[in-house]
DNA sequence: GGTTGGTACTTGGTGTTGCCAAGTACCAGT
DNA sequence: ACTGGTACTTGGCAACACCAAGTACCAACC
């Protein structure tokens, strides 16, 4: 995909990053993977550890370290109470912000 | 709107800019209003024009120096060949975007 | 007739965010 | 020994929206 949808991301993938996290605790090669999942091909490893980094450092998360039989210990993200008000909040402008776009579709008009 | 809602604007407020351009032509401070009324309160003027600097320089648009009555000239765009097929891209895109982020809001879920 | 206020566009600097690229580390199977 | 999958780190980059201040033009007002 192209940059249009890199710059879409912005903002947004943190708020998908947390509603993972909120399904059940994940580490970050995990919550990568489940990205793809979803259809996100193209997001980089990299891009999810830097994000991980950033909401734990704005401690939205809890972190715990479980060893792992195939590598690295693997760092476990909790959302914590703070991370499931931000993520409320996140839901809220995001269905907002779909709404007013929607406004704009061409579709039904 | 918080900071949350700005980083969400990156890459969408350039489609629908273009999007309120399809409509009819436009000039910039009439499109400010225009995102004002639609309740994007807190969008500046500043971001607008630079927007659309942008989006002239890619292309998209076609302008057109109008006097006006009230102050110093309008530049009036209107979205060219190139502009459709971006404002289409981006539909598409978002559609996209809105569909895999539904998936994870747990909603009707 | 200078000042205010609305219209209209410009410019330079800042912070956030996702991408890119390369690297480290650990382990299993060949 | 070597490859390949797992798992995390780091440093530099580009795009984009915000902020702040400024220019310019005109009408109306006191």
């Amino acid at each position: 995909m192209g940059k249009q949808q890199t710059e879409m991301l912005k903002g947004v993938l943190e708020g998908m990053v947390l509603a993972i996290l909120a399904e059940h605790p994940a580490y970050g090669y995990e919550i990568t993977t489940r990205l793809r999942d979803l259809g996100f091909t193209d997001i980089v490893e990299g891009t999810v550890y830097a994000l991980l980094v950033r909401i734990e450092q704005k401690g939205l998360v809890d972190i715990e370290k479980v060893p792992s039989e195939k590598g690295p210990p693997r760092k476990v993200y909790t959302v914590n109470r703070d991370g499931n008000d931000q993520l409320e909040e996140f839901w809220t402008t995001w269905n907002l912000l779909a709404d007013r776009i929607a406004t704009l579709q061409p579709k039904g008009n």
